[in-house]
DNA sequence: TATCCATATTGCGAGGTTACGATATGGCAA
DNA sequence: TTGCCATATCGTAACCTCGCAATATGGATA
C-alpha cells in the first residue's frame, strides 16, 4: 500500500494547521479574519462591523494574537490589527468560492 | 464605507463552514479527511495507516458523521468511510500547498 | 448456537472554551 | 491632574471536548 500524502506533513506544519483550524473555528473569530483580509481595522471598527461588543472582540483577537495569526500595531489610543499568517487569504477565499456572494 | 465581503455570506453558509472547521479541528480528524481524501477506507485500515487505536478511530468518525462531512457503507462487518463534503478537497489542499511536500 | 472479528458506544475525570458583566490599563486632551 | 476614549483583562458559571478503559452491538462463519 502506498504512503498516505497526509504523511508528508511534519509535524510543525501540522501544528501550524491545528492552530489556524482552531484559530477559526468561532463565527467571531472567522469574520474577524475575513475583515482583515480586507484591509486593516481598529478594534471599534471590527466591533462596528460585525455588531459585536467591543470585550468580546478583544476577547477572540486574543487568541488570535497568541497563534500568530494577526498582529497589532498599537499607535496612539488605538490597536490597528493586521493578517499575519498569508494562508488565511486562501483559507477565506475557499469558503467564499463555494459557500459566498 | 463599503460592505464587507464576509457579510454576503448567508447564516447556513457560515453555520457549514463553522461544521467544517471544527470538524477539521483536530490532528486526529484532519488525518481521517486526508486519507478519505484518496480513497474510501475502513476503520481498520485508517486505525493502521495513522497509528491510532481503533476506538479512538471511531470516536472521531462520529461527529465526522454528524456533520454530514463523511458518509459510511456499512456492507458486511466492514464500515468504509467515503468523504461526503465536496470542499474539503480544496480544504485539504490549500494546508498541503502551504505546509505539505 | 457459539465464537470471532470489526465497529460503536458509554461512563468517567481532566481540562479547555464561551458569554457576560465588571473592571482595569493606558494614551490623550483640557 | 482630571476626565474621556479605546482597549484589555478578570471572575464566574455553563458547557463542550478529549483520552482512556470497558463494554456493547452486529455480521459472518463454523
Amino acid at each position: 500500500m502506498a504512503k498516505p500524502i497526509i504523511d508528508t506533513m511534519t509535524d510543525e506544519h501540522m501544528e501550524r494547521t491545528m492552530a489556524v483550524m482552531k484559530g477559526m473555528a468561532h463565527p467571531i473569530r472567522f469574520r474577524i479574519v475575513a475583515l482583515l483580509c480586507e484591509r486593516d481595522h481598529t478594534v471599534t471598527e471590527m466591533s462596528q462591523a460585525l455588531a459585536v461588543r467591543q470585550a468580546s472582540i478583544s476577547q477572540h483577537l486574543s487568541p488570535l494574537r497568541l497563534l500568530g495569526l494577526v498582529g497589532v500595531d498599537r499607535t496612539g489610543g488605538n490597536a490597528t490589527y493586521t493578517l499575519q499568517e498569508p494562508m488565511l487569504r486562501n483559507l477565506v477565499n475557499c469558503f467564499l468560492s463555494h459557500y459566498g456572494r
